[in-house]
DNA sequence: CCGATTCCCGAGTAAAATACTCAGGTTTCA
DNA sequence: TGAAACCTGAGTATTTTACTCGGGAATCGG
């Protein structure tokens, strides 16, 4: 049980987002640079990301791309499913069908549901308030040079939950 | 996200003795029979398991497996461990470790954490006691030849959690 | 004691999936 | 007009998966 580069670069890229285009687009150059993440993946996935609606694109110089919806209303399953990351444990081979299940593919198919609806319940914005993603932020932004670090003050910080 | 037909058939194969090893070991033959899983692929699940102390073994003629321990004190996560599927979101590649993690480390190791202490709560029993597969058992009972269905009664049936 | 049955073990391998890259095209800003 | 960005289809090396294979060692029943 893992997850691709796909799903967990997806949730980087978007959590990129989600801090730095607050007033206007970013270009993936900037978030292939802020993240270590190749300038083409990163173009292949966001393919994904806009097909699925949550992100807006500005093409020409000056462009960019920034978050479709409010942050607090993207949750970590949309990005995965986006990313084309499936939330699925069961088989779905020839073995074991729904129609001709194996002795476990009632088990799978619950678990899935379960897990979806978890990562499902985590938004976006949930992330972004956490004091980890904080801290990173920050540092990446004083990395970077001639960028002065904004950020959000929230009083309700967490670690996840 | 998925899981591998190792920790998949692992499972199905811990139920499979769960529900027939009852009394006295059961052949890998007939839980490659009953849930048509390669005999040799079985064989080699069952290394794991046992070098997990999952499962004990008897050598020879009329030998076979059976649980280790009660299936209430085995879970799902002990399972799928053996099994060596492991329950790691996070990135364990050259470009991020714990000590120099990406954005979104913190977020996969703690949501990897959440997922295990879930699957570890579910034990053997829990799953075998589930309806869904008490029905699929007698099923695959009824179907061998010559095999008198054996059942735990049980009242509190319930559908996985 | 012999042969069938079963566990045990190391190694090999075809197919599928992953994690990318590359070459080009289009749109827009300055 | 040219640079900066998005956009697209296709290709490909590497890794992982899902097995198989051949042989060995214990044990039982006759």
């Amino acid at each position: 049980m893992k997850l691709t580069t796909k799903g967990r670069y997806a949730v980087t890229a978007m959590m990129d987002l989600a801090l730095h285009a607050k007033i206007d687009c970013v270009s993936l150059v900037d978030v292939s640079e802020r993240q270590t993440i190749s300038l083409s993946y990163l173009e292949q996935l966001f393919r994904n990301l806009k097909k699925a609606g949550l992100v807006n694109s500005v093409r020409g110089a000056k462009g960019g791309y920034m978050l479709a919806k409010a942050d607090k209303d993207i949750s970590l399953a949309d990005i995965l499913v986006a990313a084309d990351e499936q939330i699925n444990l069961a088989c779905g081979g020839s073995a074991c069908s729904d129609e001709t299940p194996c002795l476990t593919h009632g088990l799978w198919v619950n678990l899935s549901q379960q897990f979806y609806q978890f990562l499902n319940s985590k938004s976006l914005n949930d992330l972004v308030k956490s004091r980890d993603v904080q801290t990173m932020a920050t540092m990446q932004d004083v990395t970077q040079i001639g960028n002065i670090p904004v950020h959000i003050s929230n009083d309700t910080e967490n670690d996840y939950v």
